[in-house]
DNA sequence: TCTGGGGTCCTAGGACCC
DNA sequence: TCTGGGGTCCTAGGACCC
């Protein structure tokens, strides 16, 4: 038997907002953001208007993050409305991780504003968890300007749960022992995993709080959701025993993505083309800055109506070149186009494989020569910038010949602990 | 111009093989 | 001749997270 684990979880209150809000009193602004009703929110006229992160007083006008400014706006008219700043935030992310370095080695990123940090065994280094916790959150107050939540207990599902408990600026414990007290009279979609198509189903079932859940019959559970039943059932008992993963700076990756909101309605499968290569130069490059091959192209479309769909094939031979990847997006949209305006498209490769060894295959097209252009175009964009080569098809064009792009891969945002 | 973008995992149904 | 079933691969879509 292991002994028995610590493990904390830890979260940037406000995450966007409070950093914006620090960078803002640095730099001679007289408010603080976070004091007044506020939100960090994207561009209406490029049709990105929706909440990314909302003040405390904002909230209290119900204000959501991922709502649409207006309806935000319409709810507390004196809303004050302020643009994202990705790299800060990274940078702000990066600094709250240095600090936590200094209590554990093993740190998983789970977001750009949380992480775990296994603490198991530390104590005898550094004290008791809960004032080592308070430590660190003092500290970053101190030193970096913002405020956090710590969530402690023996497992990352409690540990989350903690660290959702009351916030801002608090420790929070939730050991087993404490789960009927401070877990499970809790609204049933306050459970981890438990989202907003889930929790009506519950509801309808009796089942409102967590407690209820975890009095609920497993095998009613098992068949009314499947494994997911088991899953929700396991987690309002507190059972998760997954380690806090630290293996290599880099995370895991599954897949890499890109997609966008067209500031217009695409009408036409030119235009959509068009579109596609762009999101698929910043794929297909992420793709071999990674050193991957893909084996699985997908594209998504969202029309006009906010309805979604999309397709997805194989290919025989993986791949990390651009112009197969966006052949193959060209062939997949047309197969899936029923011909609505689009509002939203996207590309997404995944079935990762290492791209150190490229298998050739004697009925495809070789792609060996377009490889070798891919790779001298990606030593000029990393030197000269994304828009120092680009395609001629974008010259007069409304669109972006790259889109998305963070150039800096951060970690991976996942619903999997 | 009212609703972003980037992830992961699971399930269902059809095709195909034995 | 008729009919059954299991396994695997592929694709589409839905659920959840931040």
């Amino acid at each position: 038997m292991d002994k028995k684990r610590i493990i904390f979880h830890i979260d940037a209150n406000s995450a966007y907002l409070s950093w914006e809000a620090v960078y803002r009193l640095q730099h001679g602004e007289a408010v603080d953001l976070r004091e007044i009703p506020s939100v960090v929110g994207g561009n209406q006229a490029t049709r990105h208007g929706i909440v990314l992160a909302k003040s405390i007083p904002s909230k209290k006008y119900g204000v959501k993050t991922g709502e649409p400014l207006i309806q935000a706006r319409r709810k507390c008219p004196n809303l004050v409305v302020v643009p994202p700043r990705y790299e800060l935030y990274m940078q702000c992310s990066s600094a709250m991780i240095d600090v936590l370095k200094d209590y554990s080695d093993k740190i998983q990123l789970f977001s750009i504003d949380e992480c775990f940090l296994d603490f198991t065994g530390m104590d005898a280094l550094l004290g008791d968890p809960l004032e080592v916790a308070h430590g660190i959150k003092e500290r970053i107050k101190r030193e970096l300007g913002f405020t956090i939540n710590i969530g402690i207990s023996s497992n990352k599902l409690l540990a989350k749960m903690a660290g959702e408990l009351k916030k801002p600026d608090m420790v929070h414990t939730l050991y087993p022992e404490e789960m009927p007290s401070k877990m499970w009279v809790l609204p049933v979609e306050e459970l981890y995993m438990v989202g907003r198509a889930t929790a009506p189903k519950l509801n309808q079932m009796g089942i409102y709080t967590i407690g209820d859940l975890a009095k609920t019959n497993i095998d009613l559970l098992k068949y009314k959701f499947k494994s997911w039943g088991l899953m929700l059932y396991a987690y309002a008992h507190g059972i998760e025993d997954t380690p806090v993963n630290n293996d290599g700076a880099v995370p895991y990756i599954k897949g890499i993505g890109n997609s966008c909101t067209i500031h217009f309605d695409v009408e036409d499968r030119e235009t959509a083309h068009k579109v596609l290569l762009s999101l698929v130069e910043t794929v297909a490059m992420r793709l071999r800055h990674g050193g991957f091959c893909c084996r699985l192209v997908q594209v998504s479309i969202r029309t006009s109506e906010l309805a979604s769909y999309g397709h997805q094939r194989k290919f025989h031979v993986a791949t990390d070149c651009t112009n197969e990847i966006y052949a193959e997006a060209c062939r997949l949209f047309d197969r899936a186009w029923r011909g609505e305006p689009i509002r939203h498209l996207g590309v997404r490769v995944s079935e990762l494989c290492g791209n150190d060894f490229i298998q050739l295959s004697m009925l495809e097209e070789s792609w060996e020569k377009q490889r070798l252009v891919d790779r001298a175009v990606d030593k000029i964009r990393l030197k000269h910038g994304s828009y120092s080569i680009f395609r001629a098809g974008f010259l007069h064009s409304r669109l972006a010949p790259m889109q998305g792009g963070v150039v800096e891969d951060f970690p991976v945002m996942t619903s999997i602990l």
